[in-house]
DNA sequence: ATTTACATGTAAGACGTTACATGATTCT
DNA sequence: AGAATCATGTAACGTCTTACATGTAAAT
């Protein structure tokens, strides 16, 4: 029961709507660790607040409810952040496909290792850029873990992707556009 | 639909039976990229069988039947691992209690990521070792591209555990156990 | 006025997990 | 003889995606 959970911290971070769950979800978790619809958000909101786990802490315009994390939801949060869970839900579209790599001829392998390093660096730096422009306006160090460990898998993903290009190819570099050399 | 081409990469590494895709799930995939439990692998292998993706070569003891990927299949596997897909699912269970870890205090977020750095260097110290003694017996590159890309991952996290460590506490490094320093 | 963004909700169907169910072969 | 492993299959239930459905408020 993921989706619970991560709705529960979202609202830990700082009360939000369904509406605005979802773009966080979008944002901030989609990329790396769970993703809902709102189809799934306003029915699991509902059951939080059923539960106790979650309030109503004020209502808006056009049907707008903003919804607060209650002393048993942190309770139950971080029962579940702790608890060492030693078969956690993985699944990266992602990953598998880079996985799969191995069943290709080398020039679909090469293709799709070289679109992997651009990808992987351009993520790289937007992230980066990100996170330094929030140390520079003096961010609370924890606020910035996450976005620190999603910079690292992608640096690492980048290095390994032109690692794998060098193996795949031991005479050329990955960066030799320059005719010379 | 990513069983389908779980399914069909596992079966372009080698002909396998649904009970051996259950281990390979296992063993392979399931830390880092899809899982299937048997009870949706033998659907899986009958429509694609029935599509023509997949065919029996042949029939074992205790009605076992092992699986080749036909021309068809590979076609169908190499259109989706090229495919430049900007929305891929991931869902990762282990990376949202990172992810949530700000929710925390300062003692949990120690303990977990104390737990975090030591976890993740067991399991890269294995993985590098599996590496080395597969290249110490020639193992084609390829082959160990992924588990290259699995002991990189951990060794990111390792690091990125004692990083946040140092970080919460400015003046204690994350192997201070020597009551002298 | 019109468009865009905000805001919530339900239903059908696909996908995934857990439990139920059965039996053969191999190892000790 | 008994236990472990191999081997396949279906059913019930839960989760997730896509589509359907509706309406308000703000911006241009």
């Amino acid at each position: 029961m993921s989706l619970r959970h991560a709705v529960l911290g979202l609202l830990a971070e700082e009360p939000a709507s369904g509406y605005d769950l979802g773009r966080k979800f979008e944002r901030n978790l989609r990329r790396y660790a769970w993703h809902a619809q709102h189809s799934q958000i306003y029915p699991e909101l509902s059951r939080l607040a059923a539960d106790g786990l979650a309030t109503v802490v004020e209502e808006g315009p056009r049907g707008r409810r903003t919804y607060a994390i209650t002393a048993a939801g942190r309770v139950e949060l971080r029962r579940w952040v702790l608890d060492p869970d030693d078969d956690p839900v993985v699944r990266n579209e992602h990953t598998l496909r880079l996985f799969l790599l191995s069943t290709l001829d080398t020039e679909d392998a090469r293709q799709m290792l070289r679109r992997q390093a651009e990808g992987s660096r351009v993520e790289y730096e937007s992230l980066r850029a990100r996170i330094d422009e929030a140390t520079r306006q003096a961010a609370p160090p924890v606020a910035l873990f996450a976005a620190e460990l999603g910079a690292r898998y992608f640096l690492t993903l980048h290095e390994w992707a032109n690692w794998a290009l060098e193996r795949l190819d031991p005479d050329a570099g990955p960066d030799r556009n320059a005719s010379a050399g």
